[in-house]
DNA sequence: TCCTTCACG
DNA sequence: ACGTACGTGAAGGAA
């Protein structure tokens, strides 16, 4: 979570820090400070995380909002100890000294503070991130507002978001609530069902959903646990009501006065210095010179909450031309920089909640905009989850950024605003100033051709195979399963016996104590944290012990199964298919990553791997046909050096691996031997890695000297390839980014570092980047052309996959040959290079088959 | 959260 | 003398 707006809960963790120090501190007066130095270490450490905006919420006496006595409310409680009450006012003078807001609402407690601050921040388009000790807060967590709980003490924390939330309880946030209606709350005076805890009030949430499912369900509930459920349904309403936090509370403070500035925690320097809490001083950052303020600060931003009024917004802009729209974090469009609009997604205490469907209808209803916005593939999602018709997408600010500096992808549309415009409120109305510089930046660059023919359409096409997902066998996985799975038992107990004493195979630290130590193995490397059991060392100790082979079993086995297999199975939607999210703007040489699943590192390389192949099938009455280039990477980089002698064992046609091996070993092509060859196919994989001859000695597990030969007759073989090598390292020092030959970049900052395994590194990186880079532009390009000419050309097949030089048609039987040719005449004229393009198609029911 | 390992191109 | 092969993502252990 970048920059975001911290909350912090003042009195819990006040509390917490009190009790969570053994030691009484105070300063030289007699001033108890033991609480102030808990609480302010923890806000340091919380600035560290770079906030944006933060606030500090107390509780106020008096009659209470939801509990109708205040000191009612508190009779379950001990009373606030004197030691602690007269550190609270000290800590909200040093806070306002540091220009952090406080923030007090009369009636309402912290808890309905951090709610109603953190929604009105999603409003904003901020992420929010609520620091507590109280467990209720829980109920707030959404995908923009994460909830900080300390644990024990006070600097022991977990962060929770909806997912962790749901890995911890199995609840959603607003099951949080159902959960204490229940079990109740005995410190906050909350009855919930007698005899219900919070075992058993899980229980009855896992069987029946919610509170309402319960009480829908009553007369299931057997025994005396339904009769105590059906006697309290009254208590159970009443406690569901106050545990619920408020967040619309009238909250007075506006987001502007929360803003937090570093500068400003030097203000509390002498009050610190006074309270003698040296540590807490020391530890205030340095102050550092600003960055001037732009002036691309919003102009405006209006709040709106009912659908009428984005309605009528939408209708008084209706002949505007473009929208300006960002959908995560919160809503909001722009028609112009000057105004920007923000709505409320979710709920309020009071209000029906606004769904993004009915925003996205009001938003459209008869619009004809066109859409400026960033992650234009997370929007169409949008678009097709809510049935929203698609607008064309005139710029998309994340796959500019991407474009623009490969190195530092953003994550989200704050962090952007942030990066380039010194903005930390990021509303829609920024995108327009955003898209004028950034596609200045794009023409300056020579990335016209990139951005608008490439990456931009790429997306769509992303997304419709992200849609499409890719059908998996359940029956071929499960059957996969149970084998591994008995493998594993068997291969464990043999093992324990040959190790005499059972440990687990997995942890590198007991499997090395076991090897190293207890059997006496040399061992071959070492980590950070010991003595590595990698599998090369495994290798190397093969034949030494016989349970080195078992352990390298075991490895693969539990590899496979937790990461395919099962990880696979619970991937499966309830289409029956798996739907991976292709990441566009991650990698630094313009590749495209799969993520959640990984689709990208499906086992292909031994036969037993292999088989998970088999579980990737074609949709009923398809077949799948894949087409993968040949030798993508070093033909580019013939092309790229224009070395006549790899030119020319290209266009011979001949294995460039035996054909390598006949020049490096002065062999007659015939007589080169598999040796010969596997060493000569190293050296390939070297020289497009950027060659060193460590590396290359390291995995051909030769010296280093012979290794260098290799190299040496490498290069007088192919000098054209030499003098690439030299020329880009030199052409990126120069110019300070390496780039394809569609101009794609990747900043080298590594060139100019003092260090010089950064700087080998970077020029290692300068020699590979092109390659891969360009490799990468041209199954992009690919990709675009093979989904045009597929529905140009009326077919139903569509494309599923992509592994970086492999691409995969999901289509119906009857298409197979047509799309096949298809494919490999896209894949094979995207460029005219100085080496021809080959790309091979094959046919299966299953990705096991098409090869 | 970081580290180690290992699957892919 | 220096000391690594390029690019990813996921799982499990350690802390």
């Amino acid at each position: 979570m970048e920059h975001p707006f911290i909350v912090i809960d003042g009195n819990s963790l006040m509390y917490r820090a009190f009790f969570a120090l053994q030691t009484p501190m105070s300063s030289r007066d007699g001033t108890p400070t033991g609480a102030l130095y808990g609480f302010l270490g923890m806000l340091l450490k919380l600035v560290d995380r770079e906030p944006s905006h933060m606030a500090v919420a107390f509780d106020v006496h008096g009659p209470t909002f939801r509990h109708l006595k205040y000191d009612e409310y508190k009779a379950g409680r001990r009373p606030t100890p004197d030691d602690l009450r007269t550190q609270m006012p000290i800590l909200k003078d040093i806070l306002r000294e540091m220009g952090i807001a406080v923030v007090e609402c009369p009636s309402y407690e912290a808890d309905d503070i951090l709610g109603t601050l953190s929604r009105r921040a999603e409003r904003a388009g901020l992420n929010a991130l609520l620091v507590t000790g109280d467990r209720d807060a829980l109920q707030l967590t959404t995908d923009h507002t994460h909830v900080l709980l300390t644990k024990k003490g006070i600097t022991d924390t977990v962060e929770y978001d909806p997912e962790t939330l749901k890995e911890a309880y199995g609840l959603t946030p607003d099951h949080m609530k159902d959960l204490k209606a229940l079990m109740g709350d005995s410190s906050d005076n909350i009855p919930g069902v007698p005899g219900v805890g919070e075992k058993t009030a899980l229980k009855l949430l896992e069987s029946y959903g919610d509170l309402n499912g319960v009480y829908a369900h009553q007369d299931e509930i057997k025994g005396k646990l339904g009769e105590r459920v059906r006697e309290n349904e009254a208590s159970a309403r009443l406690s569901y009501w106050l545990g619920t936090i408020e967040t619309a509370a009238p909250v007075e403070i506006s987001l502007q006065d929360c803003l937090f500035s570093k500068e400003k925690l030097s203000g509390a320097r002498d009050t610190l210095e006074r309270l003698g809490l040296r540590s807490i001083l020391s530890r205030l950052p340095e102050s550092e010179e600003k960055k001037p303020e732009t002036k691309a600060a919003p102009r405006e931003i209006v709040e709106l909450t009912t659908l009428k009024q984005v309605k009528e917004i939408a209708l008084a802009h209706e002949r505007a031309s473009t929208l300006a729209l960002i959908i995560s974090p919160g809503f909001s469009f722009a028609y112009d920089e000057e105004t920007s609009y923000s709505v409320l997604l979710g709920e309020t205490l009071f209000d029906e909640p606004v769904t993004r469907k009915e925003l996205m209808e009001a938003l459209f209803h008869g619009a004809r905009q066109d859409v400026l916005t960033f992650d234009k593939k997370a929007l169409l999602h949008a678009w097709q989850e809510d049935g929203i018709e698609a607008r064309p997408i005139l710029f998309d600010a994340m796959i500019a950024d991407y474009l623009l500096n490969s190195n530092h992808p953003v994550d989200s549309f704050a962090a952007l605003c942030y990066e380039r415009l010194n903005s930390k409120t990021p509303t829609a109305g920024l995108l327009f100033p955003l898209r004028e510089r950034m596609e200045r930046e794009l023409n300056d660059n020579g990335m016209r051709f990139l951005y608008d023919e490439v990456e931009m359409p790429l997306s769509d096409v992303l997304f419709h195979m992200e849609s499409e997902g890719f059908a998996l066998d359940r029956a071929v996985l499960s059957q996969l399963h149970e084998s591994f799975s008995k493998r594993q038992a068997e291969l464990t107990e043999r093992i324990y016996e040959l190790a005499g004493e059972r440990f687990n195979i997995l942890s590198t630290k007991q499997l090395g104590t076991v090897l190293f130590e207890k059997l006496g193995l040399p061992p071959q490397k070492k980590i950070k944290s010991g003595y590595s059991t990698d599998s090369d060392t495994l290798e190397a100790l093969k034949d030494r012990h016989p349970i080195v082979p078992l352990i390298m079993d075991y490895r693969f086995v539990a590899k496979v199964d937790a990461t395919f297999v099962e990880g696979l199975l619970k991937s499966i939607g309830t289409d029956g298919r798996v739907h991976t999210s292709f990441k566009q703007c991650v990698t630094a040489t313009g590749r495209i990553s799969s993520a959640e699943p990984n689709l990208q590192n499906i086992p292909v390389r031994t036969a037993e791997g292999r088989e998970i192949r088999k579980a990737f099938v074609a949709s009923p009455g398809n077949v799948l046909v894949g087409a993968d280039y040949s030798q993508i990477e070093l033909r580019l980089l013939a092309h790229i050096s224009g070395d006549e002698n790899l030119i020319d064992a290209f266009n011979s046609g001949a294995d460039i691996h035996r054909r390598t091996a006949a020049e490096v070993f002065h062999t007659p092509f015939e007589e080169v031997t598999k040796e010969q060859r596997s060493a000569a196919k190293a050296v390939n994989f070297g020289i497009v890695y950027g060659i060193s001859d460590f590396g290359l000695a390291q995995n051909l597990g030769i010296p280093v000297k012979t290794a260098g030969s290799y190299i040496r007759r490498y290069f007088e073989r192919y000098p054209g390839v030499q003098a690439y090598m030299k020329n880009t390292v030199a052409a990126a020092k120069e110019l300070g980014y390496a780039e394809t030959i569609y101009g794609r970049r990747r900043p080298m900052p590594e060139l100019k570092s003092g260090n010089y395994n950064t700087r080998s590194f970077g020029e290692r990186v300068a020699m590979n980047m092109p390659i891969q880079g360009s490799a990468a532009d041209i199954i992009k390009i690919a990709m675009v052309r093979v989904e045009r000419a597929l529905r140009e050309a009326g077919l139903k097949g569509r494309l599923v996959l992509q592994i970086h030089d492999e691409l995969i048609v999901d289509a119906p039987a009857d298409e197979a040959k047509a799309v096949a040719d298809l494919m490999e005449s896209c894949m094979e004229n995207v460029a005219q290079l100085k080496v021809k393009l080959i790309a091979e198609a094959a046919r299966g029911n299953s990705w096991f088959d098409t090869k």
